[in-house]
RNA sequence: GCGGGCGUAGCCGAACUGGUUUAGGCGCCAGCCUUAGGAGCUGGUGGGGGCAACCCCAUGGGGGUUCGAAUCCCUCCGCCCGCACCA
């Protein structure tokens, strides 16, 4: 009686021999083509759970494959150790962040361990240590220089409570509430470090060269958000000097402004602002810097504003009109002001409504009657009322009145984007210190190279303000001026957004332990850029962003030579609970991934990880559902191991049958041809991540070998068929599939083996069905051969008695011939038009 | 409000460039084997009708294009995701 499946005992015997042999350390310059897989690193949060490994175990398959497939293939692993839940645990438990992180990431590298993966541990990386931060500061300072790294007054998200300000991700909820405590955020204006990812812009818009899903790459053309518009000045009446300027996409309308708006952090405002309208302007400023963003958020809110008893002449008419502060108008975006054009624009449509201002139409839609619109028109239409520009059509006026307004010296075309710089700024200690000093006498001096890094001090105190710790660290905070030497500068207490850790981990795999440059760049030119990058969507427009704008740095810097930092990127779905809801703690749906690891084993978990459905549509996990696929395992299992030596080629030989017949085989090429076709559709699934349809293609398979099994096992086909099978299984089941390699004789290690390659004309079927229809309905189906021609189908089809039933003397219109698929015979009820059409 | 996506059995999901709808799995039913089995093996399983060979109907609803539609077009319904006064 074959022995059973004991997946524990197997994985814990084959994980400590791949380790011993450093089976998966990825050689620097092989002859093999490189492949540079990646997933993308996790933060050590203290516990893998479900989600790691729906993230990590299909993406190893795909490693694994590569692999197989003779690449060179590096597959790294690291942490993202920085961040405020490290923080959180000093203040709230009295550890220290780096104890917290350090003991966290023993816990995890255990349970990654565990799940079999071709990870190449000697290229690890953990982001708090200050070998890797350094080049944070390094990077930082070689921004600086170049004038991509600047200090400027800001508004930013500030916890009342915690007296701290916060990363937008760490505001949450439609309240806009600090993620620690609760408390609703406020807006506090301070000095912020910020790199000029503005600079990119235009070049992140583009994405030629990489393969990126359409969904992030649209989610980054929005967030840019580039407008094209012209931006013009207008004079104030009476305040000769002050010019407004304003950004519009819309020049062709500029002679239906009836007002103008400012934004109320304008600083115009108060400059124009008549002494009678002042006291309702303060009022309505004052307002508008305590609403919320809630409120600015809505779009139910009504639009509301003050008149500020000024006037500006527009530009290109003279016309003179009223200049209101609204806060539907942002600071933060174009100028900052705007003209007013109701007929055109649904804001400011609604604006005119509410204080009875004009409402010129200047773009007539087709049709129009001359009448008041009753709602504003955004389309394209005729000029009117527009001077010398009337009479064009909108989209050329756009263009006229641009060039006029060039020609004039009033404006100029401008292209504006919603993309902010990257405020990089955090008032935590839990993260790469800034390297800038401040001087009485000096001012900013950043701190020199050679310096680096400006490490953080391990003895800090936490205090439950959360204040940060550094800003009362006499020996971080009190410095030497680098340039004059003077004793009373201070270092800057802020530290670096995590997302600048993340933003180049990938380069740092190369060479982990360099330390005369971020990377080694004899191997860097070897390895990069990543080929297959693959992790969630959520971090679309941040990470994502954040790693191509700084690749385009690297570039500028000559660190490489390509602009994008990962080729291909693939993003995988999200594992719910067993209930369809996402995992949460509250809800009690957590799946602990290390239980099913202990029973079931690693395998047995990752094939139903990758069964479960397309990887990128994520779904709910079902605890009955793995059972299927430990069943599958026993199946392949019992199946090779009781098979195996039968059909040995080096034990058989002679002896064993060479042909495979029998009674349930009647053809012996129908079990090569299983083999070859399996082959190709595993490889195409494997090539395409469509790791659910490669394992229902093996267990097609496997139900196939065992329904002739009494037949075949005995031949030297059959070994050839197991061969493959363990082959196949490999990249998703690595140590079942190991261990069955053992047992067929094989040479260690089966992840060193090339992939089975098909032959396309054993993988081609030889028969086919032909599907018999009339009129559209499947009436017969006949097996025929699968080169059948057309007039032969043809033939056949008129023939065939069922057919000929449902023709029943109608005439025959038409008959349409798929070779090899289907006839479908028209009569004379449908349509008359022949056609015969065959692709 | 704007933008994008999705809707196939009781459930997760297959289905190539329009050509056999429902592969594979879960669940369910039956049989075998077992002291027993929530183990294993074999077979069955979209809905409706019929003793039967068979027939009819089904890819969210409705309409269209086509010899032929899950697939393409229009429309409605439902669900999901992103952005949110961006001038």
């Amino acid at each position: 009686m074959a022995e059973r499946y004991n997946p524990v005992g197997i994985e814990a015997k084959w994980q400590a021999k791949w380790d011993a042999d450093r089976l998966y350390y990825a050689p620097d310059f092989d002859p093999r083509p490189k492949w540079y897989f990646l997933t993308m690193y996790a933060y050590p949060s203290g516990d893998l759970h479900i989600g790691h490994w729906y993230a990590m175990a299909p993406s190893d398959a795909g490693a694994r494959f590569r692999r197989m497939q003779g690449y060179n293939v590096m597959f790294p692993v690291g942490f993202d150790a920085f961040g405020l839940p490290a923080e959180n645990a000093a203040i709230q438990h009295g550890i220290h962040p780096y104890t917290w992180t350090m003991e966290n990431i023993a816990r995890m590298r255990g349970q990654l361990r565990s799940m079999g993966a071709m990870w190449d541990w000697s290229r690890e990386v953990v982001t708090c240590d200050p070998g890797y931060y350094a080049w944070n500061q390094w990077f930082f300072l070689k921004m600086y220089e170049r004038g991509l790294a600047y200090r400027a007054l800001a508004p930013v998200d500030w916890c009342p409570k915690d007296n701290t300000s916060l990363a937008r991700e760490q505001v949450v909820g439609d309240e806009r509430v600090c993620e620690r405590c609760g408390t609703p955020v406020i807006k506090k204006n301070l000095e912020q470090w910020f790199l000029k990812i503005t600079a990119y812009a235009e070049e992140l818009l583009d994405f030629s060269g990489v393969e990126w899903p359409e969904r992030v790459r649209t989610l980054q053309q929005n967030w840019i958000g580039r407008s094209e518009g012209v931006e013009f000045g207008m004079d104030i009446e009476g305040h000769p000097g002050s010019s407004v300027r304003v950004f519009t996409t819309r020049p062709d309308t500029v002679y239906g402004m009836s007002f103008a708006v400012l934004a109320p952090e304008h600083p115009l405002v108060d400059v124009i602002t008549a002494p009678d309208r002042r006291v309702q302007v303060d009022a309505y400023k004052f307002k508008a810097a305590r609403a919320s963003d809630i409120d600015r958020l809505s779009t139910e809110t009504e639009r509301d504003g003050v008149f500020t008893g000024a006037n500006a002449i527009n530009p290109m008419n003279g016309a003179r009109v009223p200049v209101f502060v609204a806060d539907y108008v942002l600071l933060t975006y174009g100028t900052g002001a705007i003209m007013g054009v109701p007929a055109h624009d649904v804001r400011d449509f609604d604006f005119a409504r509410k204080y009875d201002l004009p409402i010129p139409v200047v773009v007539a839609p087709p049709g129009w009657d001359g009448t008041p619109l009753a709602a504003p028109f955004l389309g394209d239409g005729t000029m009117v009322n527009s001077g010398p520009f009337d009479e064009l059509s909108s989209p050329e006026g756009w263009q006229r009145i641009a060039d006029a307004m060039e020609q004039r010296g009033v404006g100029t075309r401008t292209v504006h984007y919603r993309l902010h710089d990257w405020l990089i700024s955090r008032q935590r200690y839990w993260g790469t210190p800034i390297p800038i000093i401040y001087c009485p006498v000096c001012g900013t001096v950043p701190v020199p190279v050679d310096d680096l890094p400006v490490e953080l001090p391990m003895d800090a105190e936490f205090t439950p303000t959360g204040e940060s710790p550094l800003k009362q660290h006499a020996g971080f905070l009190h410095a030497r001026c680098p340039r004059c030497g003077g004793e009373d500068a201070t270092r800057e207490t802020d530290t670096m957004d995590t997302f600048i850790d993340s933003s180049w981990y990938q380069y740092r795999y190369v060479s982990p332990q360099e330390t005369a440059a971020p990377f080694d760049s004899t191997r860097g030119h070897y390895w990069l850029p990543v080929d297959q990058y693959t992790g969630g969507v959520e971090h679309a427009v941040l990470h994502l962003m954040y790693t191509r704008f700084w690749t385009k740095i690297m570039r500028d810097l000559g660190l490489v030579e390509f602009g994008e930092p990962m080729l291909r990127l693939f993003n995988q779905g999200v594992i719910l609970g067993e209930d369809g809801e996402k995992m949460s703690k509250s809800r009690g749906n957590v799946v602990n991934p290390d239980e099913y690891v202990q029973t079931l084993g690693a395998d047995t978990v990752r094939v139903y990880l990758m069964f479960i459905g397309p990887w990128d549509g994520g779904g709910p996990w079902n605890s009955r559902g793995i059972e299927g696929a430990s069943r599958f395992l026993q199946r392949v299992w019992t199946l090779v191991t009781e098979t195996a030596g039968t059909g040995n080629r080096e034990q058989g030989t002679g002896k064993a049958p060479r042909d495979v017949r029998g009674p349930r085989l009647p053809d012996p090429r129908e079990f090569e041809h299983w083999k070859h076709k399996t082959i190709k559709k595993v490889s195409e699934d494997f090539e395409g991540f469509h790791f659910n349809t490669a394992i229902a293609a093996l267990m097609e398979y496997v139900n196939y070998l065992y329904r002739v099994k009494d037949e075949s096992a005995r031949s030297p086909a059959w070994a050839d068929a197991m061969e493959a099978l363990v082959l196949m299984l490999a990249p998703l089941t690595p140590h079942l599939a190991e261990e069955m390699w053992e047992r067929l004789g094989g040479r260690y290690s089966v992840h060193e083996q090339r992939f089975p390659v098909f032959d396309e004309a054993a993988a081609a079927a030889e028969t086919a069905t032909l599907v018999l229809q009339v009129d559209g309905k499947v009436r017969d189906r006949v097996q025929v051969s699968a080169a059948i021609n057309a007039e032969d189908a043809k033939t056949l089809a008129l023939q065939n008695a069922k057919v000929k039933q449902f023709v029943d003397g109608h005439e025959i219109a038409d008959v349409i011939v798929v070779p090899g698929r289907l006839v479908n015979v028209v009569t004379g009820q449908a349509s008359k038009q022949a056609s015969t059409q065959a692709e």
